[in-house]
Formats: structure tokens, sequence, C-alpha cells
DNA sequence: CGATTAAATTCAGTTGTCAAAATAAAAATG
DNA sequence: CATTTTTATTTTGACAACTGAATTTAATCG
């Protein structure tokens, strides 16, 4: 009886005018009241209202802006921004060598930034909340600021997170296991705490400060430890029913291959992360257990003595660059991103993505006859995710402060 | 300068109340003006006022619905349901052996269905329209209803098909590519003419008809002729950024492996379609090309030699079924449903879903501690996909039918 | 200094929605 | 059988969001 789906009541949210006029006026930076009439579809007498509102609540202000020179006649247009004092956030990205922070400030604009390193390894929750605190009054004095001038912080932690209930099912960082990360920072450091995925946060950084602000679908594929990745569908970050990521790392790409940390045989991961180069690199170099250099250094080296003419270290690149091709021609033929962002650390070795690996995975792709989409190289580190950190705080508290000033609208 | 998504305005595009109780009405069958309130947040005052003016439009009607003896107090409800006699649409499959046909009314009700069966390969776009014409007419007649007491007729065509501009880039049965098969359609029949890919019709089928009504994220794996998957999110069909949909049947399984009908090499589909399963059918009973039966025969065959104990027939099956079992383990590595659907006529090779099969596929997904997707198998044949088809016209008429009333009920 | 131009605001009117009261239709009660 | 109780629907008046048109403001141009 009866068909069509049963959508569940707001599963569509509408977003009320309030909330897309802020949003467009942080998204421009600056914007004048009739450009964003124009561009919202709205009548300029709506734009007056909301934006007075806004004012009045503090949250955005008319920047005086110096004469522009070419068009003249015409009163001139007043440009609106974020007033960036509004609010103060910290993004922070916990991996497995370093934990990178920043400060941004409620517009955008970073403050301070600064990193603690740490060994490598599995840390007990309490030394995680001990480095967090730490690190987080460390980048607040160096913003010149307090704690208590922040309004929320963002955490990204490399494992199975899940971003709404604030759990870390699992990570390589910590020895415990479903840890409620979120609640339990936010007790410590007495502010609110919103935790993801690190690959996430990758895709939140480039959705808000970078290449994808204009595309409503695209992917991101990370490595570094691991290989993780992101995608943002219709603007926002899909998650999956499970809301623990997608799997990219794990994704098979041999029937009993390669042996993966996750104890499964043919992971992506286990040719393309860098504990795999690592374990090839210690055979290729002729190097027993007992002289084992740390990853980053056994990288580097192996890499130099591909650069150097060395056949095996070659074949070992060549052979991930391979793997590699075939899991980014998989993500292209399973979700037709408009743009695919390789980003991660590990990006340096340009041998993962030469002209040659490259040009496998246009090989590997359904020929439908349409253009295959752009990849971009993102070497960038781990301030970027850091950014992402940061942004997800920033939705966190641009939500909180527009729904409350909702309420007092409406009494 | 700024940062943030920039949002196109009504990308997201709130649904107005009249929508949502309207595909409410539907969905449910039948319902009370009260229990729609409740359901979509709304106060009953909004439910009377829209659900007149739909009245009114002759889109829905009381149902007098017998005594509902149990609960007793008060004024009873009266029921809403779609009225079936506002529209009529027909959903035609087309395949490789056979044509499909339903003739389903505005409520979703089944009035006929009929096929019509033909040569394998691919045949001209003239001859395509006659097959397209001339079962349209059948069963309209087997209806009992003209073909202009049809408001729309929808198309699912497999191969590469763009739904929103109405072109099939390429498919299996036609010798033409780059056909705009929508309009010379609805040229021909006079009719307004919806196509998609026919993956994408099993996906909408289950969506409007079977398991996915209530569900948001769900994935429908087809097997036939090649493999297909649709994919639905936020309870709609994705895409993807070139809108020809997703290429499960070509992910890379295997490095080098085997040859694909695309002319790459280890595609999913060259392991587990028909064709694949065919060819190495051929070997494995011993037949040369001249004595070469149909593909169903063949496989037929296959599977009797198997079920006997065939050593060589049973590997056939089982490696297929091994691949199969990682092309769905990076299904839900991938996009992490909360369901996924096995559909298609080869479903009855229960070889391909064997308890072992599944099991190595549970073997291959990723452990995150959490449950993983339960999997079903529907079996069903042409007639689902056909019903599929018949969505996506109702889809089209609905909503022709409901801004057509905003505009009036508007001046 | 007016005339012109374009941005921003004001204001009256429309629309969509709701809360509360009124009405309607049944069963339960005395 | 009339009255009360219960629940569904409709009516009504109010309100908030938004718009169109007119008005005000702030600049340039002749």
């Amino acid at each position: 009886m009866g068909c069509g789906p049963l959508i569940a009541p707001w599963s569509e949210q509408m977003r009320p005018l309030r909330q897309q006029i802020f949003d467009r006026v942080r998204a421009s930076g600056l914007i004048a009241r009739v450009q964003l009439a124009k561009d919202l579809g709205v009548s300029p007498a709506s734009v007056t209202t909301m934006t007075s509102e806004l004012i009045e609540a503090g949250l955005i202000e008319e920047v005086a802006v110096p004469r522009d020179l070419d068009s003249g006649r015409g009163r001139p247009a007043v440009a609106l921004g974020v007033r960036g004092a509004a609010h103060c956030v910290v993004g922070m990205k916990l991996s497995d060598r370093e934990h990178t922070a920043v400060v941004v400030d409620f517009a955008g604009t970073m403050l301070a930034d600064d990193a603690i390193s740490r060994d490598p390894g599995p840390a007990t929750l309490s030394e995680m909340l001990d480095a967090i605190e730490y690190l987080l009054d460390k980048v607040c004095a160096k913003a010149g600021i307090g704690r208590a001038a922040l309004s929320a912080v963002g955490i990204g932690v490399p494992g199975f997170v899940d971003h709404t209930e604030g759990m870390v099912h699992w990570s390589s960082t910590l020895t415990e296991r479903a840890v409620p990360l979120a609640a339990v920072a936010q007790e410590r450091i007495g502010l609110p705490v919103t935790v993801d995925n690190d690959a996430n946060l990758v895709a939140l950084a480039e959705l808000w400060f970078g290449a994808g602000r204009t595309l409503a679908d695209f992917a991101v594929v990370t490595i570094e430890h691991g290989v993780g990745m992101g995608f943002v569908m219709n603007h926002r970050i899909y998650r999956g029913a499970q809301r623990l990521g997608l799997e990219l790392g794990h994704t098979k790409v041999q029937l009993d291959g390669a042996l993966c940390r996750c104890g499964q045989r043919g992971c992506l991961e286990a040719y393309v992360a860098d504990y795999a180069l690592a374990r090839e690199a210690m055979t290729a170099l002729n190097l027993n257990h007992k002289q084992s250099p740390s990853v980053p250094v056994l990288l580097e080296s192996l890499y130099q003595h591909a650069k150097a003419g060395n056949v095996t270290a070659r074949s070992i690149f060549r052979r991930a660059g391979r793997y590699l091709a075939l899991g980014l021609a998989n993500v292209v033929n399973l979700f037709d991103p408009a743009l695919i962002i390789l980003s991660g650390e590990r990006m340096k070795y340009d041998y993962l993505y030469a002209a040659e690996t490259l040009a496998e995975m246009q090989n590997l792709v359904i020929n439908s006859g349409r253009p295959q989409p752009p990849i971009e190289i993102h070497a960038w580190g781990d301030l970027l995710w850091a950014h992402g950190a940061a942004a997800l705080a920033l939705s966190a508290v641009t939500e909180k402060a527009l729904t409350l000033q909702r309420d007092i609208a409406a009494q």
C-alpha cells in the first residue's frame, strides 16, 4: 500500500534566510547588500532586515573599503563582512608523530599556529588529554588570548571516528577503544569539543578554504600513515550509514594480496601507505630489524636511491603507484567526482603521482566519452588538516550563534 | 578572502508543504489528516488548507474506509489517498533480449504489464523507436486505455545515460552513439519521455516500491549482461558529476586481469557478468564456436553441471563469487550503505551468493566494530525494472502537476 | 548647484503558517 | 433517548517572513 520514498520530516532541512545570508557573507569575505540580494535571489528589503539583525547581534559588521576607483556613479555600496572578533576557535590535528593546532577567528582568519612532536605509537587517553590541553594553551598563548576567549575546539583523529556521537571507536593514536573523546575533552578543557576523522578534516578544509569551495561533489584522498578518503556531496561531507567515514585504504585491490595492518589481505593501504613502502624498503636496502631507522628516514633514503637509479627502489614506488592508480580509478568509476584532490605529506614522493601513474589511472577509468575529473596535488602539511578541524569548530559555533540569535529575535 | 562553501542559491531546494503533503499521502497509501499533521510536524490547520486545495485539483481524494472496529471513540478520521485516475504513466525497460513495460496509475497501482522479446545485439534507433511504439500500444491496449490517456513515459536503457539531458551516450542495445533519446521518443509518441540508466531504475524501484522506502542511503547492485549499480543517498539517486551513473562493473579488481568487453582488463564485470561466465563455460564444457548455444542456455547448462558436481564448472562459479565478494566489500568500504540489494535475473544462480561468498565478503570488509550492512537478494525479473521506469515517469508527472497547481493557486 | 545614478531603507500588503476556538461525528453514559 | 466524552476537522484571527514600490541617502557628472 502506497509508494514513493518515506522521507522523514525535515530530513531536507531548509536553511532559514538568516543562515543563508550569514554563510554567504562569510563565504564572500566582503560583500555588499545588493550583491547578497542578487546572489540569494531575495529582495533587498529582506537583506536589510536580516543584516541589521546580524549586525545588532555583533556577528557581522560594515567594513569601510578604500574608494572603488573605476565605477563611480550612484550611492556606493557598503561592504559587509563577518566580525572576526565575535568568536575564536581552535582546530587541532592529532597524528602519529605530531600534533598541530591553529587559532582561527570567526571570519576564518588564522591568528596563530603551533605544533608539538611526539613519539610514534598509541598513547593512553590521559596522555592524549594532557597533550591536547598543553597544545591548546601553547597556541592560545601564541595568539595572545586566554583559553576563556575561545568558543569551541575541533579535533581530528585518525581512525574510526563517529562525528555525530563524538566517539572514537578506534584510533592508531589511542590505546583505548570506544572513547567518547568529544565529551571527555570537553570536560577536561571546559569548552565545546567536536571530533572527526582526519580524512574528513582535509575534505572540510578544502570545502571551507580551498579548491572545493565552488564544487558540490569532490573527493579528497590522503596518503600518510594510512590511506584515507573524504567525500563531499552536495556541499556536505558524506559519512555513510554508520557515520564512520569511507575506508578507501581498505578497499581490496588484490585477492589474497599483501598483508595490511588491519589484518586483512590485499588492501590498497598495504601497497601505498608509508608503512607498506617502509617494509619493502627494509628488504630493498638490506636492513635488519635491529638497525631499523624511523619511517620518514627510511622513506627518504628509499626515495634517494630511486632517484639515483636503484632499480629495486624504483620498482617499489612503481608498484605503489600502479595500485594507487587502480584505487583512484575505482573512486572515479564509483563516485564520479568533479575533482579529486590528493593530499598528505607523502605526496612529496612524486613517484606516487608521476605522469606515468596518472596516465595509468586514466586508462583504468571506464571511458564514457566524457572528460575525466581533474586531479590536484596538495602537498600541504598538517596545517591544512588543523584548518579543517577549525572549520569543524567554526560551523558548530556558527550554528549555535545563529539559532541563539533566532530565538532572541523570536521572543 | 572569505571561507566556507559557496552554496548556490536553492541548491538545497526546500520542498513546499504542498509537495511534502502529497508525497506523504502517496507514500502512505491511505492516511488521515491528523496523522499527516503529526508526521510532518505541521498544524492540522495547514493540512486542511493544503489537502482541500489538492482535492480541489483532483490530485488526492477522500476514501471511505470500512469501519475501524477496535478503536472507537471520537469523530472517525477520514482517510486520504492519491486519486489514481488523475494520471496514467508507462514504464519501459529495454534490454538485450526483451523489452518490458507496465502501465501504472497516479497512485502507483499497476494496471497492466506486457513484454516483447527481441534478437540480442544492438538495434538502430529507428528499430528501437518502432519497438517502443509497438510495446506502448500493446500494453495500453491490455490496460484498456488509449495512448492519449497517458501523461508520461519512462524508459530505462543499459549503458551510459544522462538522465537530466535525456541523452543516451552509448548503449549495448543501440548502434548509434549520443542519441537524444528522450527528445526523439517524445517526438515520435507524442508524450513526455524521461530516460535513465537501467541500474538506476532498479534503485528507483526499490526506493518507490521496495525495501528502500524507509532508508536514506542504500546501494543496489544488478548482475545481468553487465554489472550495474545504483546508489540512493539522502532519499535521492546519486548520479555523479557527469551524471552518467556509477560503474561498479568496471571497477578494477585485478591489475592486468581478465579482458572486459569495455576493452580494459581486470574489470569486475569480466569475472562475474553473464558473458564472462559464458565464455568460461565454453571452455569448461568443451564447446567450439560453431556449436555455441545462447548465453542463457549455456549458463543453465553450466549451472546444472556445477550442481551435479562438475569441479571445473563449480570453480567458474566459485571464482566469480569470490570476485563478486571483493566488489561488494569495496562498495561497503567506500559507501557504507544501510542496505545492499542484489538484483537481476542471474541472481538465480545461487552460487553467486552462496553462504561461502557472503562470508568471504564479510571478511573483506574492514572491521570497524559496527555491524555490517544487511544484504538482500531480489531475484525479481524485468517487471521490477519497468516499475522503476514508471516511478521515473511518475515523479516527472507529479512535479509538473504540483507546480502547475501552485501557479493556479497563486494567481 | 541641480540632475543623475545606484544603494539602502521604509512601509504597506501578501503569503504561509499556527494557536485557539468552534464545529462535527462518532461512542459511552446515565 | 438525551447528554457527555472523545477525537477529527474546519474556521478564525494573529503573526512572522518576505516582497514590491516608493522613498531616502550618498555619491558622481555636467
